[in-house]
DNA sequence: CCTACCGATCGGTAGG
DNA sequence: CCTACCGATCGGTAGG
């Protein structure tokens, strides 16, 4: 009974797939619909026939990244303060291993600057719940005298998340000349009066 | 006798400051010539007399900017050292009263990752340039004691670059709330062993 | 610099 | 899900 449901569900599964490959090669406005389409195995209007629109789709993209990292989050339920910022770190190792990924947000982040972009307002919430979570872990470290007294939380917090978006574009453009995982490393024990690892 | 040939360079800065103004809105690959001619106040195949192609109008548009660049290094022969990141402190408080031109840099930075773009190679140079100029100013400032002893020189340029490109993305996507220059700064004396300012 | 045009491609719709 | 189509737009060319 539930095999139609299925099915569509899985096509839909493979469209976000195709889909994220072809941001991350041409970006958003790059690319379309008539390749994504090919590229899961139908025609462009067979896609639109699961996502009534070119939005629809990107809207279906970002909705998995959040889950895809909802589930890291779940598997590793780090309490904020020292754990977190190691959770971080192993964050970064995992797209340091997987281009593509960070290859698409760099470009969606870019192109979404500008308030009328379709993930516009995703990537403001994406910011804010990022500062959010950080800021957290920071003033836990401060609370227990882990952070160095003269560093303020909140700036902490927002630099290390440009820190790490910063790096991300400069190691896809030169990949040889940045050490991402080690500079971010670097700059959290930096902040620190006791050993990251 | 040169009046034809000073009203053609005329007529290129023109369509020049008028593709900067279209790329900031809408991206390289977002942009039309013919949206571009419009604003010079040409048609798009007036605008291809001038520039014969898509790629060559992105060329010239890179080239004023590293010209504008030069100007105010110029006009500002910091050396390497405490005076340099002042200016480099100078130059981001220029960024943020422009945002337009960071919004370009931002924009044109995110596509050109993938080897293929027109302004790859661009990017992949003033990546290696920028860091090169900070690395100096670092190095400088080791020899001096002005750095802390524990910072790496090398690191810390990296660092900075990144720190000032993600910045500027997270500034222009949610600009209430980052403070871009005082980030900067408190990053800046974070390093150093004097009062940067 | 323009008019006029080309082939290609785009997102989306109709109708089944 | 497809075939067939729409109007719009693209970069670039011809020819003046």
């Amino acid at each position: 009974m539930t095999g139609g449901y299925l099915k569509g569900r899985l096509r839909r599964e493979d469209i976000i797939t195709a889909a994220i490959a072809v941001y991350r090669e041409a970006g958003y406005h790059g690319s379309s619909l008539r390749e994504v389409a090919k590229r899961a195995g139908i025609t462009h209007a067979g896609l639109i026939y699961y996502f009534p629109s070119k939005e629809a789709l990107l809207a279906a993209v970002l909705e998995r990244r959040d889950a895809e990292d909802a589930d890291r989050e779940q598997l590793n339920v780090a309490a904020p303060g020292l754990d977190m910022l190691r959770h971080l770190i192993g964050l970064a190792e995992y797209n340091v291993a997987h281009p593509g990924i960070v290859d698409l947000y760099v470009r969606l982040a870019a192109e979404a600057v500008s308030p009328g972009h379709p993930a516009h307002e995703y990537f403001v919430r994406h910011y804010r719940v990022a500062r959010e979570e950080v800021l957290a872990s920071f003033q836990a470290l401060a609370d227990t005298g882990e952070l160095r007294p003269d560093v303020d939380p909140q700036v902490a917090a927002l630099t290390f998340i440009a820190l790490e978006d910063g790096l991300q574009a400069q190691w896809l453009t030169t990949p040889d000349e940045v050490d991402l995982v080690g500079s971010l490393r670097t700059y959290l024990q930096s902040l620190l009066t006791v050993p990251l690892s």
